[in-house]
DNA sequence: AATATAATTGAAATTTAATTTCTTTTGAAG
DNA sequence: CTTCAAAAGAAATTAAATTTCAATTATATT
């Protein structure tokens, strides 16, 4: 089965007149031709239908809904949605847009975090006697759900946004220290590398900007995606937000992962509790 | 991003009897459905046509037809990516699933969610004197994130775990409570609600179970998506951590539409005093 | 356990889409 | 001009998808 768009190219010249409309309006449009019928297309490219449907049959043994479904195995979607958000947007197209946008941060994270960082930062969260983590602002909730995530599998971690608490904890060593800041610039998790360095903890930072301050004071560091980063009107960072939790959620799973069923067993544990007690 | 044999996996707990043996047959023979009419696929399937029918109407808006169209653009991709993450497989290939099933989820969202519960949300809140913000474990994070967005623009939440303290504030009229349970059972939340009601105080929930006992005894409901709740290992609910956080950020969003201009310079207001005074 | 109620299912009827047939139109050759 | 063949559309036909509805099965309630 090759390919119909290719196909219609190559043939295009053998083609009647209206036909040619056809093959033309396949050419310019194949996704939105996915969406329609026969009699739909034969308007759109000015003929009638039984010469779309003979077209059809030129192109595909199973006629013109064959023809979708090969169109439809060749075409990729169309990257028109990704747009900023606007206010004047109604909220279906909002949530459109949106949903474009989160699936590409994600699909950018993949690309830009290194699967070796994660490896190593696992690596020396499972080795570590004490783990503390540490964020601002949007970046507390992300280090908020890596502390959830990781005493569910019985691996205690330390967060708080009291800075001077956590300065106290890292002055030993066999500890970990955590820091999440999109920009990598937060000056109070700069200060906390410091100490942590002036201790020999070692740091792992998750960060959008590899190149960053924070960055270059750390040990590891986990890169994520912020595509609204530049945009005039950021709703509040969402996708940002996303793109950190998904790499401390690729982190959990790897360090699940480097010990499985004993790993697992925890969590059932930790589900089994809360299913007796509060439920 | 839309991935039928996904949503088929994900789902087919949920389906009845006769649409789980189509369902079965549709992920065992992918490649040969798209050459079926419904007939053909119900009697391989050993049921009614109307049963494929049916179950093609919850896989896709264009029914049988766009049900095929859509199996004939993913079959051509790896089709194991929508199967559950196991434990063995390697990082790059767990990026690829994660990705994937959070494009899921959030498409599953937009589906779920009512435009017009997050208007009336939006529309209750920004009436409101006072709002307050309640959610356990995980979706503790997502009150945290929806309490930080709205005092970002000048609209004050409290939010806390101390329930007590909670059930102490909406005692009084002209407050909303706003509880986030991703099962819509929590005992705690459901208290709340019953605190709220007795003072005549409008519940807002977000959960993913419209027909849960917390959705009962709230006045509005922001139903998301959670794809991965019938999945013998969960990461760690993380998609469906996502799902919330999302639907905040739309209720955040529509807030601000609902009054543009003022928002977005309360906006700029926050980021201009942290960047003048932490920075 | 008996009954009521709701959900599920398939057969038949209906609707919609695709295809074929047949007639009209177009255009090139004599 | 006329003739003929190819092309194209209108209408008729066929096939497919979908809906309706009645029968059945499961679930909840007393």
């Amino acid at each position: 089965m090759k390919s119909i768009l290719f196909s219609i190219h190559s043939q295009i010249t053998s083609f009647s007149k209206s036909e040619r409309k056809v093959a033309q309006y396949i050419l310019d449009h194949p996704q939105q031709v996915i969406g329609m019928n026969a009699d739909t297309l034969a308007n759109r490219a000015g003929v009638s239908a039984a010469t779309v449907v003979r077209l059809a049959k030129i192109l595909s043994t199973d006629g013109f809904p064959g023809v979708k479904i090969q169109l439809s195995a060749e075409t990729k979607m169309d990257d028109s949605l990704y747009t900023e958000v606007d206010p004047k947007d109604p909220l279906n197209v909002v949530k459109q847009k949106m949903e474009f946008r989160i699936g590409h941060t994600i699909e950018q994270t993949n690309l830009t975090l290194k699967d070796k960082a994660v490896s190593q930062a696992a690596q020396l969260i499972s080795e570590a006697d004490d783990v503390y983590a540490y964020g601002l602002g949007a970046s507390s909730i992300v280090a908020a759900d890596f502390q959830q995530k990781f005493i569910r599998i019985g691996k205690p971690v330390v967060q708080t946004m009291d800075t001077h608490l956590i300065a106290t904890g890292i002055v030993k060593s066999g500890t970990v220290l955590v820091l999440v800041s999109n920009t990598g610039e937060t000056l109070e998790s700069q200060k906390l590398a410091d100490v942590a360095h002036e201790h020999d903890v070692p740091v792992i930072t998750v960060t959008h900007d590899e190149k960053s301050t924070l960055a270059k004071k750390s040990d590891i560091v986990l890169v994520h995606d912020d595509s609204e980063e530049n945009e005039k009107f950021r709703t509040a960072a969402t996708t940002s937000l996303m793109a950190q939790l998904y790499v401390m959620d690729l982190l959990y799973y790897f360090y699940i992962s480097m010990n499985f069923d004993e790993n697992v067993g925890k969590l059932k544990e930790s589900r089994d509790v809360i299913q007796k007690h509060f439920k």
